[in-house]
DNA sequence: TTAAGATAGTCGCATCTGCAACTATCTAAA
DNA sequence: TTTAGATAGTTGCAGATGCGACTATCTTAA
């Protein structure tokens, strides 16, 4: 009789990892900000870029929903941490970028959440981190889950 | 002005290659057999192990809420897929296992997600499988993810 | 210019799932 | 024995999220 054990299931063990690392990280967005994953990964994107960008683009390159991200991208602007300007040449869309008190909570977030990673992997050594993270790239560009300009629809002044 | 790159953020990627991976397999046990995530961990753990086990069991090492399995188990039980025994000496909990019909149904699925899993991970080496279940298996046992026969509530008779 | 199709974003709906309260049952200690 | 607390499982409720329809707008080609 075939037989599949659940723990040595990758599907299966990545799922139980994710959830648990998120459980784990969201302490900080969580319940310290009152984010939840949604709005963190928006600010997360508006953080990192030097430009501001689409919901759209953000729902590309984090593969969330584009509802989500609208409904996420409200609550932001009714917490004031993120406002959106019209855009002139496409009037569709809306750049979004943070406010001043969305960077402050933004900039008190980060070390947080690094602070949490760096625990989560404190069992790996230094070589060991490099090595899982290479071979969890290895996966996602077999499954294309890299983002490229081309994938995220990238336009001029993007 | 601290940045976090989220590319390069394990939780995020971690996320992100579960709910691909997820969606991957899901053509499989959603599609082909109309089940959902509960469900199917229910079927590979009673398939997996020899004895019957309680709902409670089953929550407990597949890292699952308890409501979310009662429900599974329900909607198995309606499909005739897995049924329920009496536990003389515990009348609260029931030791659940497959049917006849669960276990065709289990034959079937199980060679599928294999090939499935043996797919995702075709992009690595044999060495880089393994080192990338070691690494897995490093990460769970710091975050005691690594199921017990303690922890799972193992008591005589299971 | 016009019409067909694509795209950005919103929203209603259905589903899923965690939480907490609840019942029934068991355990342990007074 | 009685009683307080723990545990197995169920269920109502609420929040989150994916899907698809919808509006508004843009693009392309006849």
């Amino acid at each position: 009789m075939a037989k599949l054990d659940l723990f040595r299931f990758v599907p299966f063990r990545l799922n139980r990892l994710a959830a648990e690392v998120s459980s784990a990280l969201s302490v900080e967005y969580q319940e310290r900000y009152g984010l939840d994953i949604p709005e963190w990964r928006i600010l997360a994107t508006l953080g990192f870029r030097v430009e501001p960008c689409s919901a759209q683009y953000i729902a590309h390159c984090t593969r969330t929903h584009k509802s989500t991200i609208s409904r996420a991208v409200t609550a932001l602007m009714k917490r004031q941490l993120v406002e959106r300007v019209e855009n002139a040449d496409d009037r569709r869309e809306f750049a979004l970028r943070m406010t001043r008190k969305g960077m402050t909570l933004y900039e008190e977030l980060i070390p947080r959440l690094l602070r949490r990673e760096q625990a989560i992997l404190s069992c790996l050594s230094a070589q060991e981190r490099k090595d899982f993270a290479a071979l969890l790239g290895k996966i996602e560009s077999s499954l294309e889950l890299v983002q490229t300009a081309k994938d995220a629809g990238v336009k001029d002044g993007y």
